[in-house]
DNA sequence: CGGAATCCTCTTCGATACTG
DNA sequence: CAGTATCGAAGAGGATTCCG
């Protein structure tokens, strides 16, 4: 169908981890870009999203597709086969997932320039513990 | 400077408290739209954010002055006053809280519909706990 | 292969009370 | 007025192990 995914797609150098901005729980966004090339199974999926468990793929996956924004197929076969894809609400968060995107590119750079500066300031206003 | 906020501008009954969308932490995106029309005070800007305490106030704009969307005056007066202006970074986010809520407004009610028949359908997957 | 079950930590948020 | 200081509850996310 597609080709396999990058297990690099989501290096979790790039600062985008420190994106100011979350497309439903911290999975959800990363799942809908996995998905955009068509249709994935549970382990494909696995792959670049390094660090994920079974079982909050499990949950991700659950949540979205009872919000209408994946659809799940199981076959009936052995081994199992299981396969998760987009539906039209979830093609939706795709124009909104590349606007964090954009803002990300053009903004991102300041705002970490803006908290390293911050913090390496002896007067800085320090967060309430 | 501008009008007083109105308390009622985020209406907790509104169903966009289940918008998949965030920005920053819980209240950020709420205080953009609060400082949009100009300079408030911490007091001012508790009135429409209705329910958040000033601990949670204050933990929201020292993490958003760090991250250079706002800037905090405080003038040596008694009683003391201290206002919040949103940087050129905070308005930038303007944008893209805008195209949050028009992603909202288009496709918020075919996803709570979807939740709903989930939930509805006693053959639903659930979630795990 | 595609999960489920269990346990646990960490952060976030809120309630309450007090202060310069 | 504009915060601080504590305390506590809750839930998200993760580690590990096991199953049809």
């Amino acid at each position: 169908m597609a080709d396999p995914l990058d297990p690099r797609m989501f290096d979790p150098v790039c600062p985008s981890s420190a994106m100011p901005i979350q497309i439903g729980d911290k999975w959800t966004a990363m799942v809908v870009l996995c998905l955009e090339g068509g249709r994935r199974r549970f382990t494909e999926l696995r792959a670049p999203l390094r660090g994920i468990t079974p079982k909050v793929l499990t949950q991700t996956l659950r949540a979205m597709e009872r919000d209408g924004l994946i659809t799940r197929t199981a076959y009936d076969e052995n081994p199992p086969r299981v396969e998760y894809e987009l539906t039209a609400l979830g093609r939706s968060l795709l124009a909104l997932i590349a606007a964090a995107r954009a803002w990300s590119k053009d903004h991102l750079p300041a705002l970490l320039e803006a908290r390293e500066a911050h913090d390496d300031s002896p007067r800085a206003r320090r967060p309430l513990r």
